[in-house]
DNA sequence: CACCGATGTCCAA
DNA sequence: TTGGACATCGGTG
């Protein structure tokens, strides 16, 4: 972690308070860091060394559909972000979250 | 449906 | 130090 910025330590702490089960938009995430470029967090996410340690997989688009995974953004990395959130309870149908109501707002804490 | 600009951060030269 | 590249978003035609 000593190679991380802070701006990526706090995604990462961040990450890390997501409920498993639950999901959060990178437009979301940015707007609870205070950054007004979700880009930049996606692009914090692709450099992330830690997955899937750390839970990038629970960070989706805000269209619901589900982003990258693994510095892709479809193929068989896709296909495993999917399997992973779906071992956890998160089901996508016809490309999109199934359940829009399990999106993860860190405003309530818990 | 396709394109485009705005936006914060990271990386290579 | 600077210029491009991004796992995005929202507006517009």
């Amino acid at each position: 972690m000593g190679q991380c910025s802070k701006f990526q330590k706090s995604i990462y702490n961040a990450l890390l308070k997501i409920p498993q089960g639950k999901v959060t938009t990178y437009k979301i995430l940015a707007a609870h860091l205070k950054c007004r470029s979700s880009r930049a967090v996606g692009q914090a996410l692709k450099r992330n060394p830690f997955a899937p340690q750390i839970p990038c997989h629970r960070v989706i688009a805000s269209d619901l559909t589900p982003g990258g995974f693994k510095g892709k953004k479809n193929g068989a990395a896709i296909r495993q972000k999917l399997k992973l959130l779906a071992t956890e309870g998160v089901k996508f149908t016809n490309g999109h979250l199934a359940e829009p109501a399990i999106i993860w707002r860190f405003h309530q804490e818990k």
